[in-house]
RNA sequence: GGUGGAGUGGCCGAGAGGCGAGGCAACGGCCUGCAAAGCCGUGUACACGGGUUCAAAUCCCGUCUCCACCUCCA
């Protein structure tokens, strides 16, 4: 049994197949760096890294190229009203989707190239589809450059559309197109533009229109063909349509498989900009969510699920996420840190069945339930099997409690001084228990607890944790 | 108007013709001085109306509601 995929293209689940044997090649639509990232985008960022997670751990070589769309109408815009540069704003912002990327733990692309890299690639690109009369530029000499869809038989193939049913674009002048929904791959500059957002080309200056770049990147990097190609459902139309209908045109066989993840939502709509019902990172840990909490929830339902966004679901998340994190740490105070071992047959089944995020963690989640129960019963050899396997998992969900990139906060030089100060007190308890003095003992416990220090009686005496939050 | 998708127990969320995924919450029990954690047990849910079938949450027909896209969007 191997990776199974859904396929937007086919519309179908597909036996995945690498176009070369031990390598995959994935090209993920990233960010317009127009503004700071919301959780919509970390579910993209973080869906995509247990795609590439699991790649990795079923034994593929991945080439994982994620871009950046540093310039577009709205990052022109805002930049001007902030009387930035557009690359100051793009930039900025671009950091800020790298930190909230990192807080989750997703791992670096392989290359993250921007729009604004390509250019050569673009004009050549838009030089192809001239000569081969699948583009035109603007009769009326605005300098914009034009895809022409009714050029393309298979234009609307991956979304199921005919061009004749599409409604055309109500606010769009027509300029100097041949029909309304021609796309622009050139943009030719305006006079009002600032004189940094303009590359000269056989069209005259100008800049790039929104897909071409996209094409142009995964060709640069990921050559005429290659496996993946993921993206927000939202992207479908028009943007991976287009994308398709240029690379194809242009003679490169592009993609061979089409995963889209599902938006998450907030309120009666998607979690958008333009709609500004945004939760950024930022509020979330000011709400006491630790990242891998979010990542965690992020992580749960499938990716093609839409994920109805909550205070109340994300807090119960955590909570589930705090069951599997006490065994673990539990665990490993008991029988030592057992490193990630085998990952058992069902979840790896359900991982391989299109990522079953779901039924994947179900598999953890009663694999903690034997671990306590070992734990309970003294069995080390059941606990250390149990807490292999969870880490593991966990591992590929990138949730791993034991990752460095967890538990880099609690390893502070301090925790030692707590330790042993933590000990003092809780002398003072067991004293206090010891001659059956409830209220003194309980009176410790209370103030440890109003310090930040939970105490818990375990069959091996007390232990005590720092609050979560 | 066109194209996709969704409605599952108090909540979240898998499943997709017959065996009650899993989590959160709740209740009962065990353990505990108490607590916490943990373990065991309890819930018979699939939008609505028809139909097919020995058997339907799952297939078919119809209805309702919702989301996404067709315009910038992960």
């Amino acid at each position: 049994m191997s990776l199974r995929l859904y396929d937007t293209a086919t519309r179908s689940v597909r036996d995945f197949t690498p176009r070369v044997p031990g390598k995959v090649s994935v090209y993920l639509c990233g960010v317009t760096v127009q503004a700071g990232p919301h959780i919509g985008h970390l579910r993209s960022g973080v869906n995509y890294d247990v795609l590439r997670r699991w790649l990795l751990r079923s034994g593929y070589d991945v080439t994982f190229v994620r871009n950046i769309t540093d310039i577009d109408d709205k990052v022109i815009e805002k930049a001007t009203d902030k009387g930035l540069p557009y690359w100051a704003l793009a930039y900025a912002n671009e950091k800020l989707l790298d930190d909230d990327y990192t807080a989750l733990g997703v791992m670096a692309p392989t290359y993250e190239p921007r729009a604004t890299g390509v250019i050569p690639e673009i004009i050549e690109l838009i030089r192809k589809l001239i000569d081969k009369g699948h583009a035109y530029p603007s009769t009326d000499g605005c300098g914009d450059v034009y895809f022409d869809v009714r050029s393309h038989a298979e234009y609307g193939a991956l979304t199921g559309q005919k061009v004749e049913d599409m409604e055309a674009a109500p606010d769009a002048p027509l300029r100097g197109k041949r029909d309304p929904r021609d796309f622009a791959l050139w943009k030719g500059a305006k006079a009002d533009e600032p004189a940094d957002a303009q590359w000269p080309s056989p069209w005259g200056p100008g800049r790039p229109g929104w897909h071409i770049e996209c094409s142009a990147m995964c060709w640069r990097y990921l050559g005429d063909e290659f496996d993946i190609h993921g993206g927000g459902l939202d992207l479908r139309f028009p943007h991976h349509e287009n994308e398709i209908a240029q690379s194809r045109a242009a003679g490169l066989p592009f993609a061979r498989y089409w995963v889209h993840h599902a938006l998450l939502n907030l309120g009666d709509s998607k979690m958008s900009k333009s709609l500004g019902n945004v939760i950024d990172l930022a509020a979330l840990v000011q709400a006491g969510i630790r990242p891998v909490e979010l990542r965690y929830y992020l992580a749960s339902p499938h990716y093609r699920s839409t994920i109805d966004y909550s205070d109340e679901a994300l807090r119960e998340a955590a909570t589930g996420y705090q069951r599997i994190e006490g065994f673990v740490t539990r665990a490993a105070e008991n029988v030592g840190a057992v490193e990630p071992g085998e990952l058992p047959d069902e979840f790896v089944a359900a991982m391989d069945d299109d990522l079953n995020t779901s039924r994947a963690l179900a598999v953890v989640h009663d694999t903690v339930r034997h671990g306590n129960a070992a734990l309970t019963a003294g069995d080390d050899d059941a606990v250390r099997t149990a807490l292999a396997a969870v880490r593991a998992m966990t591992a590929i969900l990138g949730t791993d409690p034991l990752d460095p990139q967890w538990t880099a906060g609690s390893r502070s030089a301090l925790v030692p001084v707590v330790d042993a100060l933590v000990k003092l007190a809780l002398e003072q308890r067991q004293a206090a228990r010891a001659r059956k003095d409830w209220a003194a003992a309980d009176a410790v416990r209370d103030q440890l607890r109003a310090a930040g220090v939970d105490v818990e009686d375990t069959p091996s005496g007390p232990r005590w944790s720092v609050n979560a939050r």
